[in-house]
DNA sequence: CGGGTGATTGAACAAGTGTTTAATCTGGTG
DNA sequence: CACCAGATTAAACACTTGTTCAATCACCCG
């Protein structure tokens, strides 16, 4: 089994019990989905499920665990490949490397369940979509938006959530060994497409867009508001 | 409740009890998601989990019975509404008719979990942006593409996976009188951006767009392949 | 009225779930 | 060595799940 071990974790060769646990449940969990059983992830890190919730409390502290471990590597990897690229673009280099799959795999399924892993990653795809943004703009890459703070949730949902729709649909069997290839269909698919709408456009002219402006006025509106992921109050 | 009943299916002013149960399976699957059991839908149509799998064998040919519902209704739905707007605009407007808003959350519930339905569904989105756009290329508001297929399908795939990943966190405790509501504020956050990158598009410059041309000079090569709800197989 | 057919129920079943408990094993410390 | 704390196990527990079964109920046809 891959070991997903940074460091500072593993004693004489060998990963401690509690991480060889938490790492067979990111995979498990990454392929089964989170109705997976204790006893299943058990049997895959060799131990029983006594000792899981000996270790994690329960099967939410362990899902807990899972979340802390998958955001903590998130922040790591983000820190690497800082440079270049979208979130987006992040998770798929991360995919190709086979031993950070199930990582991503397990991101998908946080996100097909919604919660606080979920939030917290749609936030980091905004936050970095914003930096991404703003840096393009300012060096006229990027054309200026009169909604700059709507445009970026906009494209952070849009990527984000075309790129769950379609591993839900052309992933459901989820075996980790096709993952990366998988991955790399999907931006290829992706690429053109998106490169020609984000030149050229989709429309031939602005009676659309001016129509609406002419409409709805009041673009920028309020909005300062840091309790949602995305900063938009129920 | 409300009575998600077409025709024919009623007999004396009330339900049948196998569409009666069916319609609060909708419900309560949409509200819960598809791990609800069969005792909670039973007590919502105040029946028995026995009288359930007495009319549909099973928990999964209820659900199949739901699936099929659905379908049918949004046939029904798209004609009369077949000369206005993409796939996501048609469920905005049914997401208003409060009568029907439990059928939109069951839809976005299947998505969530993919499988047949799911497929089924982003096939007639897929097909409803291919009609739309043809549509609007002819008419010259559309621009054309290098790739009208692989267009058409980043579209579908954009709108209804940001839309799904919208209301799996927006959306989560999922409450059937908000959900209209909810659905509101998610297309007027959207509206704007998405004008704006339709007309103007997102880049300053073609140089990013050119550089792929270039170095990837096959854009519409093979494909068509009717097994795949998008017509790209595995 | 008699009888049969389908609707409907309540209880039981078997399998699965997360969790608890008591016992055993193991390794380090006094 | 004695001893204790933590790791680990196997079994049991309480609960939910989907499904089955036998019995009752209601209604329609002859």
């Amino acid at each position: 089994m891959t070991s997903l071990g940074g460091a500072s974790e593993e004693r004489g060769g060998e990963l401690a019990t509690a991480s060889r646990i938490r790492d067979a449940a990111i995979v498990r969990f990454g392929r089964d989905g989170f109705r997976a059983g204790l006893r299943t992830i058990a049997a895959d890190a060799g131990v029983t499920a006594g000792l899981i919730v000996h270790h994690f409390g329960s099967k939410d502290g362990l899902r807990r665990a899972c979340d802390e471990r998958v955001l903590e590597f998130m922040r790591r990897e983000k820190k690497k490949a800082l440079t270049d690229g979208t979130g987006t673009m992040l998770l798929a280099q991360m995919a190709q490397v086979e031993q950070f799959a199930p990582m991503v795999l397990y991101l998908l399924r946080s996100m097909q369940a919604g919660g606080e892993l979920a939030a917290e990653l749609i936030g980091h795809m905004i936050s970095d979509a914003e930096a991404y943004l703003s840096a393009g703009e300012a060096a006229g890459v990027v054309r200026p938006s009169r909604d700059r703070a709507a445009r970026t949730r906009y494209l952070a949902y849009q990527a984000t959530g075309s790129m769950l729709l379609w591993f839900t649909l052309h992933g459901g069997d989820a075996e980790p060994e096709k993952f990366p290839a998988l991955f790399r269909r999907y931006m290829e698919e992706l690429t053109l497409p998106a490169l020609e709408l984000f030149t050229e456009g989709l429309l031939a002219d602005r009676s659309m867009l001016d129509e609406y402006l002419m409409y709805v006025p009041d673009p920028p509106s309020a909005s300062p508001n840091a309790a949602d992921p995305d900063g938009t109050a129920s």
